[in-house]
RNA sequence: CGCGGGGUGGAGCAGUCUGGUUAGCUCGGAUGGCUCAUAACCAUCAGGUCGCAGGUUCAAAUCCUGCCCCCGCAACCA
């Protein structure tokens, strides 16, 4: 009934600004949210910000700030964004808060017999005091570009993590489902990845060229890299090790990621679990990137979309209907201005907002805002539930829409303002259109019940203007149409 | 032969696993209706060789084979 349900959101790294794609792992959260508390259960929410590393250290360099400092106003950032998408997080953790250090170190040493000395060889850059990828140092011809020199061949002493010890394991867990990727396509793409075996993953740095970093318990000379550091968090923020409630919430069941990070979550993750004998989350729900008129977002071609400005202009249930309906939940998604305000003002506004408005106004007009008792909406729900299990949230809205076009097509058909004319002398009339404006009524608040995950102010307020039996003032119209990108075709011509 | 996803009326998608009514939905277009409503809503119509070519079958968007095209991913990216 109750049960305490947990969800997790990647934690993104505070160097740079927050941008749609983390605004998209909030809104996903919070949706599933919002969905469990309504069905009555207990759920904790995580949400939070990766602090260490070497970029951190450098960024914060050039501002003249010690890497905390810096970080201390960079996350703010995040924590202002996941606010404004109305996420209901129950908690935030950072990676530099002192008890996270403390069970990451904790962490590291249950880990033990999982863990090696061994050496890391790549290409280095001096001026980076970073390592490259093979494949970035070939596309740069073997020269950095932000420094002009050649990269070097170095190697240095890393402690390893035995991931491959895991293979088997994990999976076998994924092919099981017993960690279940959503969607299914990821999953097998991730099988597919890893047919060859996990292999083992460098855990730590010299502390010479990462300072920055949670201190490798009993060796001074290394500091851990960010993805230990950074998955524990998970477990960390609930609690692990020392506080007992994080028994109660684990294992997540579901890890909101984007595509990008899959393979961290499928493949290191879960081997840290096995390692530390936990359970693993019982779904990953892998998302995919929103792309701007079919154009990966980059701020090289400079169409990156920034969140706060669509809320800013178009309001926060705006936001959250483009990104949860038009955006697959499963798959990339694409977005432009254009499309946007199209969806706001057809399915927002002349859809949504225009039935709630009609039926109030003729509830006003005929019989004072009278509503008496409006019986249980009857529209089958079982395709919305469905939808929402499958973490397809999109569809699930389609299912409301559904509603919505069926109780205009209701007022179409039953034409209550013919109704109304007869009312004055005629008590049978009277009774109809009171009976038939109930209905209405009722598949509205049916509506909003459904519209709780998605759009909570919408929500609201239906349920304030038509729960009580009588009509509550009708304010503002909601969603009133907007026309920043396209045309109006109701304008006057020039 | 690296792996995966996809190619369905102008646009975006569903349907394909478990072949079978006139291939469905949303947006856009045209026409008509209505007037309670945010010039909103409702109805009707136009528009599709279901990527191409073969095959299986009484019957294929749906199964099989070959080919073409588009898009991701290809491991330390935090």
């Amino acid at each position: 009934m109750d049960k305490k349900l947990y969800i997790t959101t990647a934690i993104p790294y505070v160097n740079g600004t927050p941008h749609i794609g983390n605004a998209l792992d909030y809104l996903l959260a919070d949706i599933w949210t919002r969905y469990q508390k309504q069905n009555g259960h207990d759920v904790r929410f995580q949400v939070g910000t990766d602090e260490h590393g070497n970029k951190i250290a450098a960024k914060a360099a050039e501002a003249g700030l010690d890497p905390k400092s810096y970080t201390d106003q960079t996350y703010l950032n995040f924590e202002k964004l996941m606010k404004k998408v109305g996420a209901g997080y129950t908690d935030f953790v950072r990676t530099t808060d002192p008890h996270h250090i403390q069970s990451v170190q904790y962490i590291w040493q249950q880990l033990q017999p999982y863990i090696y000395k061994g050496n890391y060889e790549g290409w280095y850059c001096v001026g980076c005091e970073s390592f490259v990828s093979d494949k970035e140092a070939t596309a740069n011809n073997g020269v950095c570009p932000d420094h002009n020199q050649p990269y070097q061949r170095l190697s240095e002493a890393n402690y390893y993590f035995k991931t491959s010890a895991f293979t088997d394991k994990v999976r076998e867990a994924i092919e099981t489902n017993q960690m279940q990727i959503v969607p299914e396509f990821r999953k097998k793409e991730f099988l597919e990845l890893m047919k060859d075996g996990l292999q083992d993953v460098s855990i730590s740095r010299p502390k010479k060229n990462l300072s920055w970093g949670i201190p490798v318990p009993g060796d001074p000379t290394q500091v851990m890299y960010v993805w230990l550091d950074a998955l524990a968090n998970y477990i960390t923020i609930l609690g692990y090790p020392d506080q007992p409630a994080w028994k109660e919430y684990w294992p997540a069941d579901v890890q909101i990621i984007g595509k990008d990070i899959l393979r961290f979550h499928a493949g290191l993750w879960p081997s840290m679990l096995f390692g530390l004998g936990l359970e693993l989350p019982k779904k990953l729900l892998v998302h995919g990137h929103i792309n701007v008129g079919n154009t990966k977002m980059s701020k090289t071609i400079g169409n990156i979309v920034d969140p706060n400005q669509v809320i800013d202009e178009y309001g926060l249930d705006a936001f959250r209907y483009y990104f949860s309906r038009h955006i697959p939940t499963l798959d990339d998604g694409d977005f432009t201005w254009e499309k946007f305000e199209n969806s706001y003002n057809t399915e927002l506004a002349n859809d949504l907002g225009n039935v709630i408005r009609r039926v109030s106004s003729m509830l006003t007009r005929y019989q004072a805002g009278v509503i008496g008792e409006a019986p249980q909406g009857e529209h089958d729900m079982g395709a919305y539930h469905a939808a929402m299990e499958n973490l397809e949230f999109n569809r699930a809205i389609d299912e409301v829409w559904l509603m919505v076009k069926s109780l205009n097509q209701y007022i179409e058909n039953v034409k209550p303002w013919e109704i109304a004319k007869n009312v004055a002398k005629d008590a049978e009339a009277a009774a109809h259109l009171a009976e038939v404006l109930a209905y209405s009524v009722g598949a509205l608040l049916q509506i909003g019940d459904l519209l709780v995950p998605f759009l909570p102010a919408t929500a609201d307020n239906i349920h304030k203007t038509f729960e009580t039996g009588v009509i509550v003032a009708s304010e503002a119209v909601l969603f009133p149409r907007i026309y920043k990108h396209t045309t109006d075709p109701n304008a006057p011509k020039a």
